[in-house]
RNA sequence: UGUCCGAUAGUAUAAGGGUAGUACGACAGUUUUUGGUACUGUUUGUCUUGGUUCGAAUCCAGGUCGGACAACCA
């Protein structure tokens, strides 16, 4: 009876190595650099570690990996933070690459004295063309065997500020003629003259990343290091630099990370939308970003089944973001409020409609066990319905609007389109039907059926508000494999503003943060543009369309 | 021309020598006061050539294709 759940390759090696007593405590970490903002494939490697933990035991870190000075900034790791918490995890410590300075320090002093780690002074030019290429053997240079006491020496003056940024490094002295780049005599420590967002001034001596990774996980007894295929070849590396110190062995584990159509999840390229204009900022509602998503509309549950859905594996892949669209179409079919909105209005007249109006009850969740609860919607003779859901030749299975053709009218009655009124250029402006009294809804004695329900808002009593139709950000499926400037590619409508959209009086009381469903129309959120009497809502998604017309 | 990683329906992901399964997508139908939801059905797959084996997606060898690697970035 047990179903089990096939595991990834990443628990399997997982669940070995704690049945056969290897670790007896799972320990993973986060690692983010703090240079832009966490996006969903950060989400896809979140889920994957604090997952890891939660399922097998342990607890999981949030390192920052705070190693480059110049790229760094607090709003950063402000942004980060919150963005994991949201998702639902909770970091065990809040730790810094920058915490280990000192030590990392002392581990190249320990290997300048061993004799695997020297001075150099050449250019940037001369090291990268002494590193050979990946066909041809690098070339060892004349600072390569320096005493032990001169490389000492020399790297007191780098660390005391006696040089200028870029007038020596601190290498490895691995094997300049290895199949593997990264072996060959690896730049460790570099000049940087730079304030750093949590240091300040204490160095001017940094750590390359791969100085600083595998010790930063080893100094935590991380167990399973986990993180993407680009850093396959840099496990050597992070191996050879344990060995050498004789410190605790984490293991590095990669796996592919996330691409998703018509996206791309480069921080460099996401930060160019950003400083170009092209997008509103980190978070715009188009963008992948987390807190883009969030905007939009995206629930953190959502996302957390989305990446569950998508797997982990070693194989390069495209996600197609109708997947995403699935799970929180999943997520909020079951919670968003059901309300009626109509966004390109049109005047419905009941000719035969007497009186003020009257108040409906609609239910505001059929799909919620409670039902969500109940509403008060206002109805009276004159109605703002949609546009298209008027044909005045209608299609061949056209259930909604034409001249004759019956309707319901969601939550109200059935009504029959009796006439219609076109300005001078030809457009129609208003249809004329009558309305059926015992057909009301939930006692309906007509004896009518019809094919179609439509939505409305009664024109005495509907509010207005602004929104915000998003798409696809680019209009190809893979803008960084096409040719040129991916910004070519950029979908031109990717965002619609629609200033004078007719809602329900009850959506006038919307919050922040909740989903509602705009019947017909798709999921909708407000957004934090929205004032008083200003509101604005953005389009989350937009409900599957079984019409096809 | 080197080293490393990978290859299963359109897209992902299982099956770890013994029936190729699941999800999303697409298509069709049932239900429905949302052309939504729910439910049912259909559709399409092991890169290639050999080998081992009673039996290979799985193990072995060669090939093909895709990706990564030559930042004082991470």
């Amino acid at each position: 009876m047990s179903e089990e759940k096939s595991l990834n390759f990443i628990e399997e090696i997982i669940e070995n190595d704690l049945k056969s007593g290897k670790y007896e405590t799972l320990v993973t970490r986060f690692p983010p650099e703090p240079n832009g903002y966490l996006h969903i494939g950060h989400a896809k490697a979140i889920c994957l570690n604090f997952g890891l933990t939660q399922k097998y035991g342990g607890y999981t870190n949030l390192r920052f990996d705070d190693t480059n000075p110049v790229t760094e900034k607090t709003e950063y790791v402000n942004s980060q933070q919150e963005d994991i918490q949201w998702l639902g995890f909770q970091w065990k410590n809040e730790l810094y690459a920058s915490d280990y300075f000192d030590t990392l320090h002392g581990y190249a002093v320990q290997l300048i004295e061993k004799g695997l780690a020297y001075v150099d002074e050449s250019t940037a030019e001369e090291i990268a063309t002494q590193k050979g290429t990946p066909t041809e053997p690098g070339t060892p240079n004349q600072y390569r065997d320096r005493s032990i006491e001169e490389n000492l020496e020399l790297f007191a003056k780098m660390k005391a500020g006696e040089f200028e940024d870029g007038a020596c490094i601190l290498r490895a002295k691995i094997d300049m003629a290895s199949t593997n780049m990264l072996m060959r005599d690896p730049i460790i420590y570099r000049i940087k003259h730079a304030h750093h967002h949590r240091t300040g001034d204490a160095w001017c001596i940094y750590p390359m990343y791969d100085f600083a990774h595998g010790q930063s996980d080893s100094i935590e007894n991380i167990t399973h290091s986990i993180c993407t295929l680009e850093y396959v070849s840099h496990r050597e590396l992070y191996d050879w630099f344990i060995t050498q110190l004789g410190i605790f062995p984490s293991k590095q584990y990669e796996f592919a990370r996330l691409n998703l159509t018509y996206t791309v999840m480069s921080k460099r390229k996401l930060l160019q939308l950003v400083n170009e204009g092209l997008v509103s900022g980190w978070d715009d509602p188009r963008m992948p970003t987390i807190s883009g998503l969030r905007r939009r509309g995206y629930t953190p549950e959502s996302i957390r089944e989305f990446c569950e859905r998508i797997g982990i594996a070693k194989r390069e892949n495209l996600i197609e973001l109708s997947l995403l669209e699935f799970c929180i179409r999943e997520d909020l079919n079951k919670k968003a409020t059901r309300a009626m909105a109509v966004l390109d209005p049109i005047k419905l007249v009941i000719t035969n409609y007497e009186g003020d109006g009257e108040i409906l009850i609609g239910e505001n969740n059929p799909e919620a066990e409670d039902k969500g609860g109940t509403r008060e919607i206002p109805f009276s003779k004159e109605l703002w319905i949609e546009r298209e859901d008027f044909m005045e030749e209608p299609a061949k299975k056209w259930f909604r609007l034409a001249p004759g053709a019956m309707v319901r009218l969601k939550f109200a009655y059935i009504v029959k389109c009796e006439n219609f009124v076109k300005d001078a250029d030809g457009n129609v402006t208003e249809i004329h039907c009558t309305y059926f009294p015992e057909s009301k809804s939930g006692s309906d004695t007509s004896g009518l059926t019809v094919k179609g329900t439509i939505h409305w808002v009664s024109t005495k009593h509907a509010k207005t508000a602004e929104v915000r139709l998003y798409d696809r950000l680019f209009s190809v499926v893979s803008p960084d494999a096409e040719e040129g400037d991916f910004k070519e590619y950029l979908n031109p409508n990717s965002k619609e503003v629609l200033s004078n959209v007719y809602i329900e009086p009850a959506l006038a009381e919307a919050t922040l943060g909740t989903g509602y469903q705009f019947i017909r129309k798709g999921y909708f959120c407000l957004d934090k543009d929205s004032t008083a009497d200003h509101l604005v809502f953005n389009r989350v998604v937009s409900l599957k369309d079984g019409w096809k017309g």
